[in-house]
RNA sequence: CGCGGGGUGGAGCAGUUCGGUAGCUCGUCGGGCUCAUAACCCGAAGGUCGCAGGUUCGAAUCCUGCCCCCGCAACCA
């Protein structure tokens, strides 16, 4: 009987920096679900790789003094050593920049516009040049811009579009027949109201405004847009063929049993990529399921909040299988996810150390001690020992049917109670009484052959989310991972079984201070971080700072004094003022993001820190012909600079 | 009224679809045990389930209004 195929794939990473434990954790689940799959007897085929085409990458290698080609070479394998280091058994890693990827994106773009799905069309609309923006006549007021209120003139930029209004119908329709198509279910409502009923537009799928991304062949000037880049993965990842001569995985493998993704991003694999889909003439995939984020002690996790964390930095405190074990567990099915150092060592504390290493740990060395190692059921059986034989062959499927709805962190709960029970059995027979009884040795041997028996059971279930300690634990029992067929039937293990002799310590209990001390220590010496981009006083957020400049370059920048001479809130924002300042005799308007941290009361008559020379722009509609300079802590909190003494408005500053 | 998620004992969560004694893990307190990683086992305290109304014999769960947090969007010259 041949397995049945399963595709899954993970959302290819972005390959603009070093991945953190929230994108890490994307990973870790697939791959659990994966590995789950695969014990289950599926033929199972896992993808992920990195998306490494854009603006934003074109941007970052130009700062990092290095083609764009170099700079994704340099991330891409970067996160694919943290994914190897993670344990990841993926079975395909593609990257967004492989030539057959790029050959195929070309091919489709190339189909779709033949067909009569892509057209070449512009941007038409009327432009306001200092807004950079298009407007299209209903948005004006007063036949002005509606942000601004200049004149606008008419302009036009070329560009190709995508009809997705043509496939808005069907797409519906698939959703009605597949009400797990979008999971959890709760987003669909999201997608339907939001995107699908209020009308589709057609998206614009190609850009001129920058270079790095695969070239249109027959118009090079464009590159293809990311989403059409990136979502296609899923099918030139298995050999996909856009003219016929698509290769045997992809015959095989799709559509795909399911896309694991972060929510944010599921209205493009939810309304872009089925119609996509459709537009080839290809199946449609199974289900796509949203997992919800990973906070950092409630906030997402971002450089410029300095509350980054890497996996492979865990993973030096922690280990890999106690990194993994926390983001599977601890995330819950919709609402999202917290990371803190207490959430950390406690979960790792109490269920890894606590309740299974130390199980582990006090029945290998009860088997030794009192059996030389020895496991024998002696067919010794008390009322006792019901429950536990019970507990135990209903766990597989238990834990199948929480895998089943992805629901992971109830899986683990399965396991982790019958752990708990198995605690629980050695004090209801307390097997260091019965040692004191040679008449007892019988029933003794058939206690510590039951728990064995259940350590083998729970950890062959626990393996797609630990392998690398479910590998111990067999070779510390002495046995092997128990087939999946026959994880329901308790009493397997066979008689002579023997308990290696060594130490059994699965997993270190860790302190918080020691831990923090631990991360502090790692960062303090800074030698080992790895991507070269990350090191430098990395603490602000994303633009890159050149390393040095010339006196003339600071002498470009015209910073004075300026008095505030009013302020107010700016409407309908929550972190702008709109201040007006003197600079000498001159009065002007400016806008700043900092109305979390002055109000615009305590802001008249203070006396700060101006760069006068900067290019006016418009925020909320209103021009800001200047900047106010503050400094910035970690936390993003800020503090306006003022001069230490009192100098008149309009002071020069060099 | 831009869109969405959430508010359950000290902490983190489940339960809300199809109303019926409020559950889990951790922490705290008390007890037990000694095979084990100061671990394990037992017991206890602790919640008017954000607030106010309503429907109902009965609401964490349904309806209405409100408050608060968080994302997205906008936006940080």
């Amino acid at each position: 009987m041949s397995k049945k195929p399963y595709y899954i794939t993970t959302a290819i990473a972005y390959t603009s920096g070093k991945p953190h434990i929230g994108n890490t954790y994307e990973i870790v689940l697939t791959d659990a679900i994966a590995r789950f799959k695969r014990m289950q007897g599926y033929d199972v085929r896992f993808q992920t790789g990195t998306d490494e085409h854009g603006q934003k990458i074109e941007e970052k290698a130009a700062a990092a003094g290095v083609s764009p080609k170099a700079f994704v070479d340099g991330v891409a394998a970067q996160i694919k050593e943290i994914w190897d280091l993670m344990n990841v058994s993926y079975d395909k890693f593609i990257r967004t920049t492989d030539a057959d990827h790029e050959k195929q994106v070309q091919k489709i773009f190339k189909k779709l516009y033949e067909q009569g799905d892509i057209y070449k069309s512009s941007y038409e609309g009327l432009y306001c040049t200092p807004c950079e923006s298009f407007w299209t006549p209903s948005q004006l007021k007063d036949g002005k811009c509606p942000d601004c209120g200049r004149e606008v003139k008419p302009a036009k930029e070329e560009a190709y579009f995508f009809r997705m209004s043509k496939y808005a119908d069907r797409l519906l329709a698939y959703y009605e027949e597949h009400p797990e198509f979008i999971s959890p279910v709760s987003r669909k409502n999201e997608m339907v109201n939001n995107f699908l009923k209020p009308g589709l537009q057609d998206l614009c799928v190609s850009r001129t405004s920058f270079k790095w991304g695969i070239p249109v062949d027959f118009d090079p000037k464009h590159v293809v847009y990311v989403w059409l880049d990136a979502l296609t993965n899923y099918i030139t990842g298995l050999g996909y063929d856009a003219d016929g001569n698509s290769a045997a995985p992809f015959k095989k493998y799709w559509p795909a049993d399911v896309h694991v993704i972060g929510k944010d991003i599921i209205r493009f694999h939810t309304i872009y990529w089925p119609i996509f889909l459709m537009a080839l003439g290809l199946p449609l995939p199974k289900r796509v399921f949203g997992h919800p984020w990973l906070l950092m002690g409630g906030d997402k996790m971002s450089k410029s909040r300095g509350n980054m964390i890497y996996a492979d930095e865990l993973v030096k405190i922690f280990g890999v299988d106690a990194v993994r074990y926390f983001v599977l567990n601890d995330m819950p099915f919709e609402g999202d996810g917290n990371i803190t150092w207490e959430l950390l060592c406690d979960r790792v504390n109490a269920d890894l150390a606590n309740t299974y290493g130390n199980l582990v740990s006090r029945t290998a060395a009860m088997a030794r001690k009192y059996f030389a190692g020895n496991l024998c059921d002696t067919g010794s059986a008390e009322p006792v020992d019901a429950e536990l034989k019970e507990m135990a062959a209903a766990l597989r499927d238990k834990v199948a049917a929480k895998m089943d709805e992805f629901k992971i962190s109830d899986a683990l709960g399965e396991i982790f109670a019958f752990l708990r029970r198995c605690n629980k059995y050695i004090d209801e027979t307390a097997p260091w009484i019965l040692a004191k009884d040679e008449a007892k040795k019988s029933r003794l041997s058939a206690v510590l052959y039951n728990l064995a028996e259940g350590i083998t059971i729970a950890t062959s279930l626990l393996a797609p989310f630990l392998p690398a300690t479910a590998e111990k634990v067999f070779a510390l029992l002495g046995t092997q991972p128990r087939a999946y067929d026959t994880l329901n039937v308790f009493g397997l293990l066979p008689n002579g079984t023997c308990v290696a002799d060594a130490e059994a310590h699965l997993f270190e209990r860790k302190q918080y201070k020691d831990v923090e001390a631990a991360y502090a220590a790692m960062h303090a010496d800074g030698a080992q971080a790895p991507a070269k981009e990350e090191k430098p006083a990395a603490k602000k957020p994303d633009p890159e700072y050149p390393a040095e400049i010339s006196i003339d370059d600071f002498a470009k920048v015209r910073m004075q004094i300026a008095e505030v001479v009013a302020c107010e809130k700016v409407e309908k924002s929550d972190k702008l003022l709109k201040s007006t300042v003197k600079i000498g005799e001159e009065t002007r308007t400016v806008v700043s993001g900092i109305a979390k941290f002055y109000t615009p009361e305590e802001m008249v008559g203070k006396k700060v820190v101006m760069i006068t020379n900067l290019k006016p722009a418009k925020l909320r509609g209103i021009l800001s012909e200047g900047m106010l300079l503050c400094a910035e802590d970690e936390a993003g909190n800020l503090c306006l600079l003022t001069p230490e003494k009192a100098m008149p408005s309009g002071s020069g500053i060099f």
